[in-house]
DNA sequence: CCGAATCCGGTTGGATACTG
DNA sequence: CAGTATCCAACCGGATTCGG
């Protein structure tokens, strides 16, 4: 462990800002905030993502206890996600970031031409 | 550029959680929030923080019009950072996901232990 | 269908030293 | 005081392959 930002163990602010920092957990969460998905779906309607990071990244959510995993003992085998009541929670405050963000994007693109500009870059 | 979650190129909502996976942003924001701070000030505030990250986070949010350089023309130099009404706004919407952190930090550590208790780790 | 394991190139960020 | 430049170790995540 080099040295951290927050010295304290286990700092909850960025317990939850590390969360943010890999962008397919916003997606993944976006895409259970619709309803409950199974493993491979959820591959194909999140363009992009390797299984890896689908694995890696659903892991960890369940883990923090914001969603939901259920095996049905088919065969196939069917696993389907969901978010808990406390994913939904996360989730709600997660979408006021993006509403801010959709809001406020021209002025983010004007102050960064406006930046770009004036360095000559 | 390796394959990325967001193919458009300026997704703004990549954009605002961009910020949030580098700890310091938070940090700094947070710092500034208070009143307008000094380079070498910062430094010694932020717990941890290097120059060299000091200087690229700040440049980023500068670049984004969420926080303002001033500087003075004295000797030695003065700069002067404080928030825009921009980064002051986007710091209110960090500032909730901070209480939702700290109100459901308990859920989270509870939901942990289960899990690992559960995997035998 | 649902993953785990391995490999490996690219990025990140700390340490250190130097400039105006 | 307020940064920049360089080096380098650690981590991240895509691609691929294998197992239940």
């Amino acid at each position: 462990m080099t040295a951290q930002p927050f010295p304290e163990y286990d700092c909850p602010i960025r317990d939850v800002l590390d969360r943010l920092g890999n962008a397919w957990t916003v997606l993944i969460l976006t895409e259970l905030a619709k309803g409950p998905c199974r493993f491979n779906a959820m591959q194909r309607v999140i363009d992009g993502i390797s299984k890896r990071m689908l694995s890696n990244t659903l892991k960890t959510l369940v883990r923090d206890g914001l969603v939901r995993r259920e095996v049905q003992n088919t065969l196939p085998p069917m696993v389907e996600y969901s978010l808990t009541d406390l994913g939904a929670s996360f989730f709600a405050e997660v979408a006021h970031l993006k509403d801010w963000a959709v809001e406020n994007q021209n002025a983010v693109r004007k102050a960064r031409r406006d930046y770009d500009l004036a360095q000559g870059s």
